[in-house]
DNA sequence: AACTATTTATAAGA
DNA sequence: TTCTTATAAATAGTT
């Protein structure tokens, strides 16, 4: 947009296309910023480059901060508990959450079972079908990421952008936030929730610390 | 930025702020995707409205071609599959697709188990949790939003940015989503798992459909 | 929704 | 990478 008009196609040249990658990713977090400022929006962006490193611009809690955090933190559990009840992330889990995980799922899979003596009709072939496709398609949807982490060359990018400087904030500007949430605060109210718990040696709790 | 510079402030008069919000969000949509042409990248932005309207941006898939309804279709299915795995939404399931489920928990579980007695430590490698946070963080605004689909009382808003027309795309462009969030909601109103309810008697595979 | 006077972003060069 | 600057693009205020 100076010194002469590009055309809108991937930039062959390697070290050209870093430069704009750089340039244009201030560009838009600065436009983001100005947008969540002057329309009061919450606005996240997410980049990955094409040499695989990632950067993002999360806009800054507004006024209902709190409860907002608590929100998120309830759905962040929430996911890390779906992944687990499937038998994967369970890295996160120290024993004691296992041992309650087990028991949280036997008391479910008791309940799936007394269900399935009350059902009535068979659709028998139709539904192994629906389920099989619901199996597949969920695992294509973990792979985005997930497949990533699985990687050791993708690696998580320091503030590369240094937004904040961009935009003078010499610090506390938009960043990730980590949320402490209550040891008793979860939707569920049996106690044993397993990813709820604040016990074991590296928590999320303390990675989120860590990104702060 | 044109016809006077302004102050990067909140935008006080409601209608001035609702028009800058749609056209600076236009904007960012684009530069997002010059952005993934220019130096193929992947950008993904999400924004929540003043007025509670959610409008994502996601640069299309570099060669996985997936279609929107194949999407849309993947996390109706995955809301659905963990509801069921929770021991709820069971009426959705016919004989068959229970059988099915149970069989797959058990395998889970055994997983699990088999893991348990595997567990050593603090095993964590920090670049995985960052980049897996960080994840979570972006998309914690969509997800938020999704236990709301769960509700009848939220609706669909058509695509108001009309990004792809600005942009020249007749169709198959970045896909934007609008929906239309309430005023007000309750993040601390749980029954047994607000957000992953489904509310009165319709399925959610109804809501949904409804909600497309 | 369109129109423009201006501001802002930025491509190319240093 | 950072700066400079000519120019393209975005957009604030207006119609």
């Amino acid at each position: 947009m100076a010194r002469g008009k590009i055309q809108i196609k991937k930039i062959e040249n390697q070290t050209n296309r870093q430069v704009t990658y750089s340039k244009r990713r201030n560009g838009l977090f600065k436009k983001a910023h100005e947008l969540t400022v002057l329309c009061d929006a919450k606005v996240s962006i997410l980049m990955i480059s094409s040499t695989q490193k990632l950067h993002e611009y999360i806009s800054p809690p507004s006024q209902n901060a709190r409860t907002l955090e608590e929100t998120k933190g309830v759905n962040r559990n929430l996911r890390r508990e779906i992944r687990q009840r499937m038998g994967e992330s369970l890295n996160d889990l120290g024993y004691g959450e296992m041992v309650n995980l087990i028991e949280d799922m036997d008391n479910s899979l008791r309940l799936i079972r007394e269900r399935k003596y009350k059902v009535i009709g068979n659709q028998i072939e139709t539904s192994k079908k629906k389920l099989r496709n619901v199996e597949e398609i969920h695992r294509n949807l973990a792979l985005e990421f997930d497949a990533r982490q699985e990687d050791p060359q993708y690696g998580l990018v320091e503030n590369e952008g240094d937004y904040n400087s961009v935009l003078g904030f010499p610090n506390g500007g938009p960043r990730i936030i980590a949320l402490r949430l209550p040891p008793n605060h979860h939707p569920h109210h049996h106690h044993h929730h397993p990813t709820l718990h604040s016990g074991g040696g590296a928590s999320d709790l303390t990675t989120f610390a860590l990104l702060e």
